[in-house]
DNA sequence: GCCAACGTTGGC
DNA sequence: GCCAACGTTGGC
């Protein structure tokens, strides 16, 4: 099983969202990095959902329920962007800052740090336990 | 609100 | 194929 962060600004849409909608599609990468993170993403794979702008900070774990599939709000270049589906996990019992994260050496190499403007991206399992374990 | 980083577009 | 211009993201 593989380990992933994404990022939303919650004001475009939330954790809460997700918890209230039980599902969502991850629509409307389009980036190609953050793209092939996404075809690499299989169900059960455990997703940390990271509030961009506005908090900045993590705020939730979400499943994958649906690997890779077409984007349908890909209007041109059909077939070129995909989506998965995430649920909602559980809830981070405290949200783990950005300023928390910057603050740990063992988290220094992770994309959230050195490439600020991805927003599908792998963590390597150790990371993801240590995030989790900053949260609860 | 500003700006750095980064990706994309289009003229040459 | 290069690079300037432009748009977007996201931290500060």
């Amino acid at each position: 099983m593989q380990h992933w962060l994404v990022k939303s600004e919650p004001e475009a849409y939330s954790w809460a969202n997700l918890v209230k909608d039980g599902r969502t599609m991850w629509d409307g990468v389009r980036n190609y990095q953050a793209r092939n993170n996404m075809q690499q993403m299989q169900p059960g794979d455990l997703v940390l959902f990271y509030h961009s702008v506005s908090e900045k900070a993590i705020v939730g774990i979400a499943k994958v329920d649906k690997p890779a599939y077409p984007d349908p709000t890909a209007a041109e270049d059909k077939g070129k962007w995909v989506v998965v589906d995430l649920i909602p996990f559980r809830d981070f019992k405290e949200p783990v800052t950005l300023e928390q994260i910057k603050k740990d050496e063992r988290l220094q190499d992770i994309a959230l740090l050195r490439q600020s403007r991805l927003s599908v991206m792998p963590l390597k399992p150790e990371e993801f336990d240590i995030l989790l374990a900053m949260g609860n």
